[in-house]
DNA sequence: GTCTATAAGCCGATAGAC
DNA sequence: GTCTATCGGCTTATAGAC
C-alpha cells in the first residue's frame, strides 16, 4: 500500500472513531490529510470501502506477545492478573480501538460484523479464548471472552461518565485501580468464601 | 406534554438509537411520525433539543420495583441471582436503552453525559449502587456498578457478533444462559475455591 | 496522482399562509 | 398546529485538466 493511502487510512480511522460513519465526512478527512476530497477517490472507490479498509487494517498485531508474556508465569492467579493488566493497557492506549469496536456493535451490517470478527479480533480473540480456557476451565470460554472484553472496554469507556455516577471518585480513573478491581472480581467474585 | 410531541419523542428515540445523532434526520423522523419536518420545530426548538428530550424522557421508571423484588429474599446469593436476572431482562427488552447508552459513551459532550447520568441513570444507578453495596460489601460499589453494567450491556449488545467469535454457539444467545454465566462469575469468580 | 469544478441530493432551519 | 416553499450549506461522487 502507498504511503499516501496509509496516511489517509490512519486519518480516516481517527475521524470515524471520533464521529462515527455518518459524522465523518470525506471533506474533513481530506483536509486533515492535507489534500482534496477527490484525491481520496483515487485510492478508495467510495466512503464505505474506505471505512471497511480502516476496520481491516487498523488493528494489526493486537495480540502482540500476550501469550509469550504469560508463558513465563506458572501460577494461575498471577497469570490472570497479568492478562487483565496487559489487556487494560492494550485497550487503554488505543482509544480508536474501543470507539470503533463500540460503534460496530451498534451496527446491523453483517459484512461489517464479519470484517470485525475476522480481521480485527481474529488473532487476539483466539489467543484470549485459549488463555481463558486454561485459566478458567470451569467456565464457558466464549462467554468468558465476552465478559472480559465487556469489563475492560466498559470500564475504560465509562471513565468520562464515572464522575457523574454515584460514588465516582478520582481514584476510579486510575488504570491500576481498575485492573485490581477487575482481577479481584474475576478471581474470587464479590464474596470471598 | 402534548400527545403529538410524545409521539415525536418515541419515534425520534428509535431513529437516534438505530442510526445515531448524525445518522438520523429531521426529515426521516417527520416522515415516520406522519407529518412534515417543519412541524417538529413547533414542539422542539432544534435537533439537539429533541435529542436531549429523548435522552431525558426515554428512560423513566427504569428501576421499576427492583428494590422491592429483592427485599422479599434474604439469602444474599439468591438476591444477586435475582438482581442479575431482572437487570438482564430489563436491559434486554429495551434495545433503545442499550443503543442510546453506548452511543452516549462515545460522545464527548459534557452536557449530554450529565443528562445521561442525572435523568437516565439517576434512580436506577442509585438503587443498583445501594444493592451492590449490600451484596458485595468487600468491593467498591462504584466500580461494581460499572462492572455489572458492562457485563450486562456488553453480553446483550455483542449477541450479533458472538456467532463470528471463537466458540460461539446458539445457546450463547439465550438469556438464561447469559444470566447464569454472569451470576456465577460475580458470585465465585473463575475458580471456585 | 492530484487538482478544480460541478453535479445531484440531503441537511437543519426559517418564513409565512392557513 | 400543521402546511408549502425555500434558503444556504454540506454531503458523496464524478468529469476532465494537468
Amino acid at each position: 500500500m502507498k504511503a499516501t493511502a496509509t496516511h489517509m487510512l490512519s486519518v480516516a480511522a481517527k475521524q470515524f472513531a471520533e464521529k462515527g460513519y455518518s459524522g465523518a465526512s470525506m471533506r474533513n478527512i481530506a483536509n486533515a490529510v492535507g489534500t482534496t476530497q477527490a484525491a481520496i477517490y483515487h485510492h478508495f472507490p467510495n466512503k464505505n470501502a474506505l471505512y471497511l479498509a480502516v476496520l481491516a487494517r487498523h488493528f494489526d498485531a493486537k495480540s502482540s506477545g500476550m501469550a509469550n508474556d504469560l508463558a513465563q508465569v506458572s501460577d494461575p492467579e498471577e497469570r490472570l492478573k497479568i492478562l487483565v493488566h496487559r489487556l487494560l493497557e492494550l485497550v487503554e492506549e488505543d482509544e480508536q480501538f474501543r470507539q470503533l469496536y463500540f460503534r460496530e456493535l451498534l451496527e446491523t451490517d453483517e459484512e461489517r460484523l464479519r470484517v470485525l470478527a475476522d480481521n480485527v479480533f481474529g488473532e487476539l480473540a483466539v489467543t484470549l479464548t485459549s488463555l481463558l480456557g486454561e485459566l478458567a476451565p470451569r467456565m464457558d470460554s466464549h462467554l468468558m471472552l465476552l465478559s472480559l472484553g465487556g469489563l475492560v472496554c466498559h470500564h475504560l469507556e465509562a471513565r468520562k461518565l464515572s464522575p457523574f455516577l454515584p460514588g465516582g471518585k478520582r481514584k476510579h480513573q486510575q488504570l491500576d485501580v481498575l485492573a485490581e478491581h477487575i482481577t479481584e472480581l474475576l478471581l474470587h467474585g464479590v464474596q470471598r468464601s
